[in-house]
DNA sequence: TCAAAAGTGTTATCCTTACACCCATGT
DNA sequence: ACATGGGTGTAAGGATAACACTTTTGA
């Protein structure tokens, strides 16, 4: 009996790994073109026997389809796939498949970015969240459509949902909170504002006037994404983890825009380059470099002893507040 | 060919709770006994088609072991399961199961916690952990043995080796980081100053005078444990979990009971009661608390509405230095 | 000489930390 | 009366956010 109940219970696990690199001050995840599904997916693939460890079965499946290989990789969470609503709390599993999603980081050279087409633009896919130039003027519409009748779900009163939209958005007198990217993803799905929601319930897309916003991928692939930047854009600031994406020279320009690129907000110079300084987190190397357009920029590189130094560093990115005001 | 490799690697789904409580200013964790395996572990079962989703099948196994019905719960990781070598960046996996832990938290009446044989104590497993009265005079035996020349893994050079040491167990001149209770518990693991070690190896216990520090768990259940502390003592500080383990109405002193419970450190009362305050996470309810032994205290409530106003509550606990100071 | 980007010095403000003290009740 | 825990006011120190300014190169 129980042998039977066990036997019926195994799944597929499948590895999905948000692979990010930065180059020229753009934020890129890896993509491969899905053969059988229509669209662009992450990197994925079924856990086999030959996999020594979860982390192994996902960079063998990387690297086979990108050619990419992975340095540093952490877990992110673990999916029960292919739910009929993906966004509730419990998630509905179809006992096929339950799948482990993972964020890795990568320094990349320029031209090996350019080489493969495969690295697309995390703005393409959430065009509201980038903040760097000032908030998009989607981000009204969006709010708009919120705030509309039939994006309110089972909430009680309007006032609440209201609320709840300011307090994700960073509208009304809320400020805006770069690490909440998936809680705003997850409520513009709830809210039928982007085309999963309508391929998942094998509903037509909505007329073209209420077009779903952003590039979308194949499966829940848009909202892994989403996962992994919201993790990513709050680690940075408690772990040193913005190096991983830096080639092993940098100038603290550089170094600030890799930042800006993955908070999506523009961040202060001076104090950026303060808490660099007091975190003791690079160190020069003697050269320069002169490819700057104006005064050539001293070279840095990581201190890899810091990990044993300090507490916890990392960089408490803070946002401009001049940047801010300009948003409301 | 596709068919049978996905066959083949489907593998069983374990579903593995942490689930805690607070009573009388002492953190809990559930546990059941284990007839198979010797030894206390967590509730856990394997996922089964009659699970709707993970959470779901999570509650049935926990209700079923336990009588245990969980409110509030979060994904915490999801494990190779059953590794030769649990603690290496990346686990070997049996291919037989893997299982997802999830940290569930709950308020309960103090009649309800005595009834039930099966909470134990945090400190019970984790003696170090407890730094609620100054540092525990087992951290000075521990680090004595994490220098041993025998703990000392696959470090290239001693200095290393040693400043490792003192920044995941906050001796030397570097401070207690609360949040490191993993860390500290894969370093004990990884250097053989627990049980689970000998066992994992199929070695025996090493002598009594190095006798393995606390309680031990069946299979990696310690280890579990241990990320779901850690994982909670970082919540508090950025979300209002806290109130997840309280009764509907409390007092002030026992909120701080509990944050001291979790957190493992002495706080500081007026700095306490501010941060409350400040984020008005809080509420009188008009009733007083009249056994306290001393002044009457105001009762409390949980605002609820907290969650849509505040970016992000939580309490930022912070040391009390003096308590620290007597620490070194 | 000017644009463009690197890099520095200084100040106002807020939050954190800690001290010291007062209040209300039971014994 | 006094012990016990509840509750408050306020000052010192440090981190943060922002200002304005100087420096060094290429065109």
């Amino acid at each position: 009996m129980v042998d039977r109940q066990q036997l019926e219970s195994r799944v597929r696990i499948d590895l999905t790994a948000v692979v990010v690199a930065v180059d020229a001050g753009q934020p890129y995840v890896l993509t491969v073109d899905t053969d059988d599904a229509p669209g662009i997916a992450l990197p994925s693939g079924p856990l086999v026997p030959g996999h020594r460890t979860l982390q192994a079965g996902l960079r063998a499946w990387v690297e086979a389809q990108t050619k990419c290989r992975l340095e540093y990789i952490e877990q992110l969470y673990t999916f029960g796939d292919r739910t009929s609503s993906p966004m509730e709390a419990g998630e509905e599993i179809d006992h096929r498949a339950v799948s482990i999603a993972y964020l890795a980081l990568v320094s990349m050279p320029t031209d090996q970015l350019e080489m493969q087409a495969h690295w697309l633009s995390w703005y393409a896919l959430f065009p509201w969240e980038d903040r760097r130039e000032g908030p998009s003027p989607l981000i009204n519409d969006l709010h708009d459509r919120l705030l509309a009748p039939a994006s309110q779900t089972v909430t009680r009163n309007k006032r609440v949902w209201r609320q709840r939209v300011d307090h994700i958005f960073g509208t009304g007198l809320l400020p805006w909170d770069e690490e909440r990217a998936l809680e705003r993803y997850e409520m513009l799905y709830a809210a039928g504002l982007v085309e999963e929601t309508h391929r998942d319930h094998d509903q037509p897309p909505p007329s073209a006037s209420a077009a779903a916003a952003g590039v979308s991928l194949a499966a829940d692939h848009r909202r892994i994404l989403a996962t992994g930047i919201s993790r990513l854009r709050a680690k940075i600031k408690y772990r040193p983890v913005l190096f991983e994406l830096m080639p092993p020279e940098f100038t603290l320009s550089q170094l600030q825009k890799t930042a800006e690129a993955l908070s999506g907000i523009p961040l202060h110079k001076q104090n950026f380059r303060r808490l660099v300084e007091q975190q003791n987190l690079v160190e020069e190397t003697g050269g320069v470099a002169t490819d700057t357009g104006g005064r050539p920029a001293k070279l840095m590189r990581f201190r890899e002893d810091v990990q044993l130094e300090r507490p916890s560093p990392g960089l408490r990115v803070s946002a401009n507040r001049r940047a801010r005001a300009r948003a409301s």
